[in-house]
DNA sequence: GAATCTCCGTCCTAGCACGGACTATCCTCT
DNA sequence: AGAGGATAGTCCGTGCTAGGACGGAGATTC
């Protein structure tokens, strides 16, 4: 996507290294993840269900990278394997309450907390904390920059 | 995919930053790409091309974000589109030439640099330059944590 | 030469990405 | 009450994704 001489200029060399970093992050996350039979998708709605009460899917897709097109499917997998209920709500007939199953609390119970034991390492091993507030206010301003 | 304590975590804290960062980049340099009638990949490849004088699919899959097996796919929709070819080697015949045509030269004129131009005033508006030469090293360390 | 190893590009499966279209429901305003 | 508009979740089309299976082709070894 990126040419050599984008190293040069003063504001895009940023560019590849941000690309590069979240991508490198992404296959080790994903790799993790896959060991535990979920996709990065289906592990991202578990963990932003853990301890709730349940949530709307448009709360839901707003809390998660999923989209709402993407979330039915999503969704429709996780019922398929008894992780997850979805259960009308009467207060507004248009919702879907989305929440865990036993089973699906018992799997977040057991991988949310081995998961991010998993992933510090790697920031440890990088950064020190100082640099870790650091490297986020900076992540913070470039992403309100895209956000505008 | 993470929850909030994650916000309190000396180390874990700038997780979701950068995948935050990430995604909020991306949506705006897709959108963009779009406005061109190309998918990311598709820019990616054509990008890649420019100015070479043709590259296998291998070379291309390593200097692009696209992998082996989604190459086939993306190449024959750009062939389909007229911006590249595919033509034998004689020196080793398992390899296959891609190299843009002409339209698909001037395609890669046109854009790339728009496309830059467009991307610049991002980082412009969040980072000075100092501070872009600090993300770079800050990400360049933990890219390299997780490349390990 | 034959067997083996490695590499190349293609094809396949399951799953995910986005945006737009669609229906049902709810809310607001007159 | 009835009209208009907003919102919720689903469905669809096109395309991308990783990873693995595959057959053709070169390289290496004996």
């Amino acid at each position: 996507m990126e040419l050599p001489h984008l190293k040069d200029d003063p504001y895009l060399k940023v560019l590849r290294p941000l690309v590069e970093t979240y991508l490198a992050f992404w296959r080790i996350d994903t790799r993790h993840i896959k060991s535990l039979r979920l996709t990065p998708s289906q592990f991202d709605v578990i963990a932003t269900l853990g301890d709730t009460e349940g949530l709307t899917c448009s709360e839901l897709s707003a809390q998660t990278l999923v989209t709402k097109g993407t979330l039915t499917g999503v969704l429709d997998r996780l019922v398929s394997k008894g992780l997850i209920r979805r259960d009308a709500m009467k207060k507004d007939r248009r919702c879907t309450k989305i929440s865990l199953t036993v089973k699906g609390d018992a799997l977040f119970r057991k991988t949310f907390t081995a998961h991010l034991a998993f992933l510090r390492p790697f920031f440890e091993r990088a950064l020190t904390p100082k640099e870790v507030d650091q490297a986020r206010a900076l992540l913070l301003r470039l992403r309100d920059s895209f956000r505008q």
